[in-house]
RNA sequence: GCCCCCAUCGUCUAGGGGACUAGGACGUGGCCCUUUCAAGGCCAAGACAGGGGUUCGAAUCCCCUUGGGGGCACCA
């Protein structure tokens, strides 16, 4: 198995949007791919037609996409060993499956869901472990079941060893045996003619030349009678890897009632790819000691399967939140003031500006604003009542109560006296930049005796509408010099 | 009920017999910087689940207990 290429799948279920532990999946398998020059596949395992979504493909790519994940073969890829879905490649699984029945290997089965249903709860109730009984096993179960059936089609089932123990090798956990009385007769053909997972992924494996399957531990149970199966069909067993689950702040596996679920969500929440790739790298796996930010390329560099962890993680959202805010700061000015412009540019309903701000937006007059605003930003849509004034044509439409803030909510006279004032002083500054508006401003809090803080936060509401906002006359410069005096005049007069 | 996996600060983790008075990060608290809010800097609190072994020596190896997770479909 080593000599061979690195061939890793990702094969998930067009079942709804990727989820996250699936995505984390992907990483991985990337990752590994990536780091030694081998191939990423994309198979899609659609065999059960219930409940397939149509949508599900589309999110699936545009996930994979907007991490950075492209696949080699697959669909919209092609490749030697298409097609890459399993509805489309039934003959394969047909051919297997009789293959198995001549061997020996697997049984017609006609025993109805009604049967079965039944069986296992009785089972149940008797503090048994659900298992079929192997009625079809023999000829003559087999008989009797096919009377009951009617003209239902039956399902083909693997014949299980009863005895023994079968002995898994995970990557990451070591030999895992399992006694095989304990195992089930698992059905791989289903009535309609599809296969099940159990039959359609080793006979995909194999055909695909997989070295190395990455999925998630709720597959080790499994694992055993994938490993028969393997043995059954005559193909070798790629190295197997189980990955720890991602747990919510419950510490149970993540799912829609943890919220966002799929890297989608986070896209559309406002976070940056690279963030979520970082971070959901570093969910069970790690570089060395104290790494937290790490670029694609090191991740490529230094991925190793062998520093795979095998506890489960709860998701920490709060410091994805931080690791947004890194990858924030750490993107080239332009870049991130393209990126912000495509978020305000949107109706205001979607997270954009008020419809008052005209579009499009300045690119250069956005990119000046960014160093202002990108190290109080985690998320890209927090900036935009942050940035919303730098756009808007003319007043800001303040009331009296909004304008006088905090510190003079009990003395409106003082803070029209101010703002006055303040008015003045403005309409002196020159040239308008910073520097000088600074020094006029600290000159009139000498003049005035009034704290510098209380008189700024005056101006900083009356220019930017809010108390919380960018360092004021950075911010007072690009405004310019028309509209800041406007909105301080306007300030003066809502008194 | 049965089977399997897992177990270091609240969370993500480093650690793979002596380098551990257990390191880093997020979060939390404090201080500094400061025109608001951040960012940044410094400091602090905070963990080896419990019990037995093995060993001169155990966070590291073994066993048991406990706790958590997952699985037991004509779903993947």
């Amino acid at each position: 198995m080593p000599d061979r290429p690195v061939r890793v799948r990702l094969a998930p279920s067009p079942t709804g949007t990727p989820h996250l532990g699936t995505m984390r999946q992907a990483i991985f398998d990337w990752l590994l791919a990536r780091h030694s020059g081998g191939t990423f596949v994309l198979r899609i395992e659609d065999t059960d037609r219930n409940r397939f979504v149509p949508e599900a493909l589309d999110s699936l790519y545009e996930s994979l996409r907007w991490l950075g994940l492209d696949w080699d073969e697959g669909p919209e890829a092609g490749g030697p060993h298409a097609p890459y879905f399993q509805s489309q490649r039934l003959d394969l699984y047909a051919a297997a499956a009789k293959r198995l029945i001549d061997a020996g290997h697997a049984y017609e089965c006609y025993c109805t869901p009604e049967r079965l249903d039944a069986m296992r709860n009785a089972q149940r109730e008797a503090k048994q472990p659900p298992h079929y009984d192997g009625r079809c096993r023999t000829e003559a179960g087999r008989a009797e079941a096919k009377l009951e059936a009617g003209d239902r089609s039956p399902v083909v089932r693997f014949d299980m060893p009863d005895e023994g123990v079968t002995v898994v090798a995970d990557a990451l956990r070591g030999d895992v045996s399992f006694e095989n009385v304990r195992l089930d007769d698992a059905v791989l053909m289903k009535s309609d003619g599809f296969p099940t997972y159990h039959l359609a992924m080793p006979v995909d494996d194999h055909e695909m030349q997989i070295t190395h399957v990455i999925r998630g531990e709720e597959w080790l149970p499994s694992a055993p009678l994938h490993k028969c199966l393997f043995d059954a069909l005559g193909y070798d067993l790629p190295v197997l890897i189980h990955t720890p689950s991602i747990l919510g702040p419950d510490k149970s596996k993540l799912s829609k009632r943890h919220g966002a679920q799929s890297v989608l969500d986070y896209r559309d929440a406002g976070y940056l790819p690279d963030a979520v790739f970082n971070f959901l790298g570093l969910l069970g796996w790690s570089l060395d000691d104290k790494t937290e930010i790490i670029s694609r390329d090191e991740f490529v560099e230094h991925f190793s399967t062998d520093r795979l962890l095998k506890s489960p993680a709860v998701f920490n959202k709060e410091k994805l939140d931080w690791m947004n805010g890194e990858y924030i700061r750490l993107m080239p000015v332009e870049r991130l003031a393209a990126l912000l412009i495509e978020w305000l540019e949107r109706p205001e309903a979607d997270g954009g500006l008020p419809a008052a701000a005209p579009r499009p937006l300045d690119a250069a007059y956005t990119a000046r604003i960014v160093p202002l605003v990108r190290e109080r930003v985690k998320l890209l849509p927090e900036a935009r009542d942050m940035m919303a004034f730098f756009y808007l044509p003319d007043g800001l439409d303040l009331d009296a109560e909004t304008l006088a803030g905090k510190a003079f909510a009990g003395d409106h006279d003082k803070a029209r006296l101010l703002f006055s004032e303040a008015l003045v002083t403005a309409e002196g500054v020159d040239p308008w930049n910073h520097e000088a508006l600074e020094a006029a401003f600290q000159a009139l809090v000498e003049r005035l005796e009034v704290k510098r803080g209380d008189l700024y936060m005056l101006i900083r509401i009356a220019i930017s509408g809010r108390p919380v906002a960018p360092p004021l006359f950075d911010s007072m410069e690009l405004v310019g010099r028309e509209r800041c005096i406007e909105r301080l005049r306007d300030a003066v007069n809502r008194f």
